[in-house]
DNA sequence: GTTTGACTTCGAGCACACTCTAAGCGGGAG
DNA sequence: CTCCCGCTTAGAGTGTGCTCGAAGTCAAAC
């Protein structure tokens, strides 16, 4: 019962990542340790995939390459560290939090924007009322 | 009733920008038309803050700097385009929301191997029982 | 047996957003 | 008057994360 290896078309297909990235990737330390078929080309396990989608999510919330290779680095390890991979992830995850809060607020101030231009159009839809001296004449440039 | 002129320093002690980054992102055409001393000193006004306000949050949720530019051509267009900014802000918006929701669902993933690892530490918390032959012996590699 | 095409490695190239340097000017302190 | 500091411009350099190209290998198709 092998679980099936991918080559790295599927792998790319799959994950959405490029082949160039999944070469990348594991040039660049993120990855576990893909197997090779006798050619020498790469084959990558189930497990691999589940890998490569817990690192793309980790990319996607904003980890750097280096921290997301520090953490393959623990796992690669073996036992032993997962105080260790448990405080990256957790420090991550708090970074994350802080971010999604500071974007939820700057969100909102874009959505009152948004409404100050709605708002203006929409009362002038008929183009001979509503001349542009109806402005709040104090705020002069953000715009 | 001047608006009270503040220099470059001022304004990156204020917004927390670098003074670099101001010079750069007034010539990169972000801005709207920043004054000068008659030294040529830079001396923005409070409407100056508000703008740099208004992009920093644009930026800090993702907008790409030739899209904030984009932006401000049209406020230097002067009234008629109001359409359009207003479409380019809900664009973003709509981005952000989406991009809010995506992270989210991350990070509960995240948070989810969190507590996988949180459980296995605080579970072996005396070192002489819990052997590691407790891991779910089929996920070989997602760590 | 040769062609085709996907794979390999290694190194270079690129986009983005700053970030810094060099050379020069101007204005207040001593 | 001279020093020094902060400002000016133009342009070069940096870090991050891919993205691509060149040269070569291998295996199945014809």
């Amino acid at each position: 019962m092998t679980p099936a290896e991918l080559t790295i078309a599927e792998v790319a297909e799959r994950t959405g990542l490029t082949r160039h990235t999944l070469r990348y990737y594991e040039r660049d330390g993120l990855m576990i340790g893909v197997g090779r078929a006798d050619s020498g080309h790469r084959r990558y396990s189930e497990g691999d995939l589940g890998w490569i989608d817990l690192i793309t999510k980790l990319r996607a919330t904003g980890m750097p390459i280096r921290e997301v290779r520090r953490y393959a680095e623990l796992v690669r390890a073996g036992d032993g560290n997962e105080d260790e991979r448990l405080a990256l992830l957790r420090a991550h995850g708090e970074r994350v939090r802080a971010q999604l809060d500071t974007m939820a607020a700057y969100l909102d101030a874009i959505d009152m924007k948004i409404r100050y231009y709605a708002d203006g159009i929409e009362a002038c839809e008929p183009p001979d009322s509503c001349l542009s001296s109806r402005r709040p004449a104090v705020a002069s440039v953000p715009r």
